[in-house]
DNA sequence: TTTGTTTGTGCAATCGATTGCATAGATAAT
DNA sequence: ATTATCTATGCAATCGATTGCACAAACAAA
């Protein structure tokens, strides 16, 4: 096409006959330029096709304009729309992100966190892993001064931003929602997992059992992993015990749907025999059969919200703003497994 | 932590008195340096916690190790599970992969395309939106001299490397396949889009059928835009149609959905009555009840492949490789929603 | 010993934009 | 008219690593 090579500055300055310095100035609406210049420049810089080289910019002044985004994984939809809410807010202010999976490996997040630094990103946005115990390579970020926000997953250990969903209200709501139903056998599945956020459901769990007065059972509890195979487990296991049943609020939507299959294939109606909650709103709860009632973590807004504290630590960093914490409240998705009555 | 602050080759130099031109050979393992300063700088490097200066690198050397990646969208299994292929490979090469959306938006493109090569990124991966006809802005790529890979939605206006699955081999195995369990009133959910993907998928059901000798019926072809409801609608259309039918195959899984959807509703029992077949292995497909014949595309390897053909084209770029089309072989994965009898 | 190679480093320019400091010219103040 | 104050721009260093070219020292060949 074009001559296509590298048009810098420096072209743009020869042709009027100023110094690049000014040519940037310009481009960067430095007020101490004046308007015939600045509209020269920008003009002589459009018929050139000039692009600004963001690598030179980048170096010299210390801003590379790219995010570093470590998450547990790319490809689930629950990950995937955060990251889509990250870069909507970054993208919009002309910041690049670059993610990067840990797979809920330690050393995978070291060598990530390690590679963000080198490639001198402008801060990190992260979601822990599930086994993470130690915060180092966290703590090198901050050292750098860099803005470290976390979402989801996070830990007490580290003092900076974070984006959490409100797990003890979905959870509770979840279970006042059962309870409404009339259900007062409701069994839950959880894991051992040291997450907070299980942690946090199972609490809320117990908390609507207390309020409503239903008597918590010990026994209709099932720790696991939260899988498929977990979930049809925990139902056969719960079938075969001869416990009265009539809910189960699993943890995770997949466990949910193990139960489900499990249930039908044991002649079980679902919500009559059994009513069924899942959380995270994964997008086939929307076409189970019965739907599956789950709760909903606007996995998109908090991506948005992840990015804005991460811009209000970049544009504050030299004040060292205290952390803020931001607490997204769910919403329970109510379908058809888990409705015993017209409401 | 440490004194935390920039270590520079110049630092390294200075401790062992030798020149930063030395180190920057010794850690690029140029063979002109003795193994003796090797060692001496890898150690030095280590001591004082030396972390490359990626952006001066790409400055000096015109490589930023930065992949762009124009999807249309970020948090659609499809897309981020190719997102993940691309990853894996281009991470365990030392490369970050930057990824914007375009929501099926030409101007989105546009923008992109250009935010990436102001980026300075060393190539770009990219998938066409559906409604673009104007290919200048991937010229522009080319035109820098920029690696480009086409994923899944191509076009043959472009003279680069590409790879996609056989859309038509899909459609055709899928065809037979519903012609082997004894179907002959085929109905197709198609789109009018000028995408060559459907047009594939449309041929391969035709020719499926006349390979079986099955009649044609072009009141059995619907279009619309394969979205849930466009399923649904279909499927009602059919129905009161009067037409017999007895099988379904959708060129989308959602379109399916919305097919089986109705049928439960209609008292329709799936595949007895209708059998069911969809497209992309979407991952709500193994959930729902009759779970639902479809088939892979095998996202992930393509976009390994598309990483593939992108190092490729970067590594022989001198030598202007003629562009490489790899076609995926598609799997068609059978369950319930199509299986009249036992094979 | 002289000449020719090889080996290992140093020198200095370079990538392109940014920025602290200096300054010419214009304008305002006295 | 002289001095003080702006305004708009230029100068030159800088960010940190890379790289073509030069060259001293060591070694080999004659």
């Amino acid at each position: 096409m074009e001559n296509s090579k590298k048009v810098t500055i420096h072209d743009i300055a020869e042709k009027l006959n100023i110094t690049a310095s000014t040519v940037s100035r310009a481009l960067n609406g430095n007020p101490r330029i004046s308007e015939r210049t600045k509209k020269a420049v920008l003009k002589t810089a459009d018929e050139l096709n000039y692009e600004p080289n963001q690598v030179a910019s980048a170096l010299r002044s210390g801003r590379t304009q790219l995010i570093g985004m470590l998450v547990p994984s790319i490809n689930r939809a629950f990950f995937s729309s955060i990251i889509r809410g990250v870069e909507e807010v970054a993208n919009s202010l002309g910041y690049h992100v670059i993610v990067s999976p840990s797979y809920e490996n330690l050393e995978n997040e070291e060598r990530v966190i390690k590679a963000f630094l080198s490639a001198r990103v402008d801060g990190v946005i992260a979601s822990i892993g599930k086994s993470t115990q130690q915060f180092e390579h966290f703590n090198q970020v901050l050292g750098r001064g860099l803005p470290l926000v976390l979402f989801d997953r996070t830990t007490p250990m580290l003092q900076t931003s974070q984006v959490v969903i409100d797990d003890y209200q979905g959870a509770y709501m979840a279970t006042a929602h059962l309870i409404e139903q009339g259900c007062t056998r409701i069994a839950h599945f959880t894991t051992e997992r040291k997450i907070n956020i299980y942690k946090e459901r199972y609490r809320g769990y117990v908390n609507a059992l207390e309020d409503h007065g239903v008597t918590f059972d010990d026994s209709l509890v099932f720790s696991g992993n939260l899988q498929l195979e977990d979930g049809q487990l925990h139902t056969k296991q719960l079938i075969a015990s001869g416990d009265a049943f009539d809910a189960i609020f699993s943890a995770s939507d997949y466990a949910a749907m193990g139960a489900m299959q499990v249930l039908k294939e044991n002649g079980f109606s679902i919500p009559k025999d059994v009513a069924l909650v899942g959380f995270l709103n994964e997008p086939f709860t929307a076409f189970t059969d019965p739907p599956l009632t789950t709760v909903n973590q606007f996995p998109i807004e908090m991506g948005r919200t992840a990015a804005n504290l991460f811009f209000n630590a970049l544009n504050s960093e030299q004040q060292k703003v205290t952390p803020k914490k931001t607490v997204l409240q769910p919403e329970l998705i109510i379908r058809q497994s888990s409705l015993k009555q017209e409401s």
